[in-house]
DNA sequence: AAGCGAACCTGGCTGC
DNA sequence: TGCAGCCAGGTTCGCT
């Protein structure tokens, strides 16, 4: 359930449990998840040690010795566990869950295609039941001309994402808000639950017309302002929470950055809206195939 | 040419 | 209990 609040809350997680330490080897269990992974990956990898862990949108940069970064997405079921021999054997750990009948290929369960061995006994699994996610490998220098990243537009939580940018990228889209706001190209990060959040707080409808704010009127100003204020803050909002209720960014079982929200919009179809004075009632729609929650009496 | 729907894949839940 | 159908937090591709 990555979206860009997870990624972060797993990357400080990951980057805690990696940096500084050696790549011993890695186990890769098929060919492929949503795309092959490169050419001798394990090969590749061992021996190389984990310079820190860094975020670009929903992508996950482990820089590593050597020029070389593993680049990594979590796609739709996308998930890390941390084992370290300390813990590894309690009571409801990983390898209990295990020793209950999730056994895999690799003796870590049935989804985990890749694990990694580093020093000091820790080993990170990577399990994805839909194999949405990928991983590939790319020299430092050349980042940013990845396929994948060099589509994507500005950091959603970086000084770039402002009113200006908004009302420029919006000025003519006969698309929705909702859909704009997933579109990569523009901002990168935001994804089905923040998009809706973000509407909700900014008090605009998710039809309504991306053109619409970048109007000339003073209304249509306001609304771009309340939008990139609203972005920035749920996504602040979300990673805190992620921060503060997992101890070192990953909980008792190792499992990184799946935490417990409370949306106020998203999921809530007929619930009360909590916008304090408001009486509507939170509505389910469907937008570009994906469910949209937002509230019809106070998101014009 | 922008914008939409379909496709990728598995698992979990709902309702008959 | 079984099974069909629907739904899922991401991203790219191809059609109109």
């Amino acid at each position: 359930m990555p979206e860009l609040p997870e990624v972060e809350t797993v990357c400080r997680g990951l980057d805690q449990a990696m940096t500084s330490r050696k790549i011993i080897s890695v186990d890769q269990n098929r060919p492929n998840l949503r795309f092959p992974f490169p050419k001798n990956f394990p090969g590749r990898l061992a021996g190389r040690k984990i310079e820190r862990v860094t975020r670009r949108a929903k992508y996950i940069l482990v820089e590593l010795d050597a020029g070389l970064t593993l680049l990594m997405h979590l796609g739709m079921s996308g998930r890390f566990e941390i084992l370290t021999d300390d813990k590894s054997h309690k009571p409801g750990s990983f390898h209990q869950k295990i020793a209950a009948g999730q056994k895999g290929v690799n003796g870590f369960g049935k989804h985990a295609h890749v694990v990694f061995y580093l020093d000091e006994g820790t080993k990170i699994v990577y399990s994805d039941p839909r194999r949405f996610g990928f991983m590939d490998l790319v020299k430092t220098k050349e980042r940013d001309s990845h396929p994948n990243l060099k589509v994507l537009g500005v950091e959603p939580l970086g000084n770039e994402m402002n009113a200006d940018y908004i009302r420029e990228h919006f000025r003519g889209k006969q698309t929705s808000l909702k859909a704009i706001l997933l579109n990569q190209k523009i901002i990168a990060g935001i994804g089905n639950i923040y998009a809706c959040e973000a509407l909700f707080r900014a008090g605009l409808s998710p039809a309504r017309k991306a053109a619409s704010l970048a109007l000339k009127s003073t209304k249509a100003k306001e609304r771009a302002e309340n939008l990139a204020i609203e972005i920035r803050s749920v996504l602040t909002d979300a990673i805190q929470a992620g921060g503060s209720s997992l101890r070192d960014f990953a909980n008792v079982e190792g499992d990184l950055g799946y935490f417990q929200h409370t949306f106020q919009a998203y999921d809530q179809e007929g619930e009360a809206c909590k916008r304090p004075g408001c009486y509507g009632v939170i509505k389910r729609i469907v937008q570009n195939n994906r469910s949209t929650f937002f509230c019809p009496s106070c998101q014009k």
